[in-house]
DNA sequence: ACGGAGGCTGAGAGGAACCTGAAGCCCCCT
DNA sequence: AGGGGGCTTCAGGTTCCTCTCAGCCTCCGT
């Protein structure tokens, strides 16, 4: 299943990769619109995801080229929340759904799922991530460790479920973050710290490791 | 088991293709008549619903069309509340059921399966939930605890039904929302509150467990 | 060893999310 | 007309999250 991202915001961009990529998704990455274009032609691709806002030439030119040469790859339109771009437009030039920013990380990858099941291929991935005795199940939003369930808070589990997302990886503080908080938050980014650490409280310390400067680690196997 | 929409008001088309999509069902969506003639054509959905008022070529146009062509797909009009299409009209060009906008998702959905049943398909599914003490018959509309019958309103019913379709998973109250009020339901979100109080009170408390953040989750067998 | 940056965590204010009883409305049945 | 049941809105009360803040700790470079 391979995605491509058309968006010139760098961070937003990146950050959607890596996601979608955690996801178990191909994807790929082109910051302005003629060269989506070119991309998206190819054919390749099971869904893009478009900005509205792009260098070169805009997401609805882009989405309608697209469909005028007979493309009919579904198409996710990401629109500011401005209200200068209408999803009715949007919609119009052919884009299957559409999402207005900021938008939270969870959002996202339920559309991108329902997109693809939509195309009737099949959403990508068991909802359940286990990571040694611990077990994340994300459709019913519930923490085993071991034999015993853990009770989380919404925030908890949203901080939890990016660390399952990418196991043994190192996800940063800012792309925690971005996902769990709107793209656009602009609160204490000590907030992601404070919970790590009621996590590592309920679940068990040394579960989540701190690699300083970078961000958090979920620990493999002990 | 796969469907086509033609609609051309966006926001109701992507939303009966979302729900439709969550029913187990694979669906296609076109904007326009002609382009709807052309699919439906195609021979390959086992239902098509029909919006009247189109672009390019009416609904009307669309059904007579396609069994002029001799293809007898099922076909489930929508009409516009105003009257000025009549539905004898549609039923005369060979539709083979008419829902009135708005309508409620319910009741599509019940349309829909039961069009399907008509054609000797089947509709998707055993119709009865078994959950634990709780046994759920969507068709009958019935709801079992233990030996007892417990009697529901049609909305309490709903509410209980989207539970169950998705047992042990969170299912939003958004999402409860948009499938058993109208598509364009605009009230008191705190209704679908009130109906899960209610429906604790009928069954039982602790069955139906709040998420907070997140939504309802039926409980799985203790 | 020392200082500073980065990270940790307990406490508490504030408020969001949720529950539920009460009451009005509307439709249908009698 | 009258009555009843179902649907919806509303408001008060409750629970418990969320986020901020401040002080302390840890790591690392000098």
């Amino acid at each position: 299943m391979r995605l491509l991202i058309v968006e010139d915001e760098k961070r937003l961009a990146l950050s959607l990769a890596r996601g979608l990529t955690a996801e178990g998704y191909a994807v790929d990455v082109v910051h302005d619109g003629l060269e989506g274009l070119h991309r998206a032609s190819e054919g390749v691709h099971d869904l893009v995801i478009l900005d509205i806002m792009l260098p070169g030439l805009n997401g609805y030119r882009v989405c309608a080229a697209l469909r005028a040469a007979g493309h009919d790859v579904p198409i996710l339109m990401l629109t500011a929340k401005d209200g200068e771009y209408d999803e009715a437009e949007g919609l119009d030039t052919g884009a299957d759904d559409y999402l207005t920013k900021p938008f939270s990380y969870v959002v996202l990858v339920a559309r991108v799922k329902a997109l693809l099941r939509r195309r009737g291929q099949g959403g990508g991935g068991s909802p359940v991530h286990v990571h040694g005795d611990l077990k994340v199940d994300t459709a019913a939003r519930r923490v085993f460790l071991g034999e015993s369930e853990i009770a989380l808070t919404a925030k908890e589990f949203s901080v939890l479920e990016q660390l399952v997302l990418r196991p043994g990886e190192v996800v940063s503080k800012s792309e925690i973050l971005e996902h769990v908080w709107d793209f656009a938050y602009d609160g204490d980014p000590n907030i992601v710290e404070v919970y790590v650490s009621t996590l590592r409280r309920k679940l068990r310390p040394g579960l989540i490791r701190t690699v300083r400067g970078a961000g958090y680690r979920l620990e493999t196997a002990p």
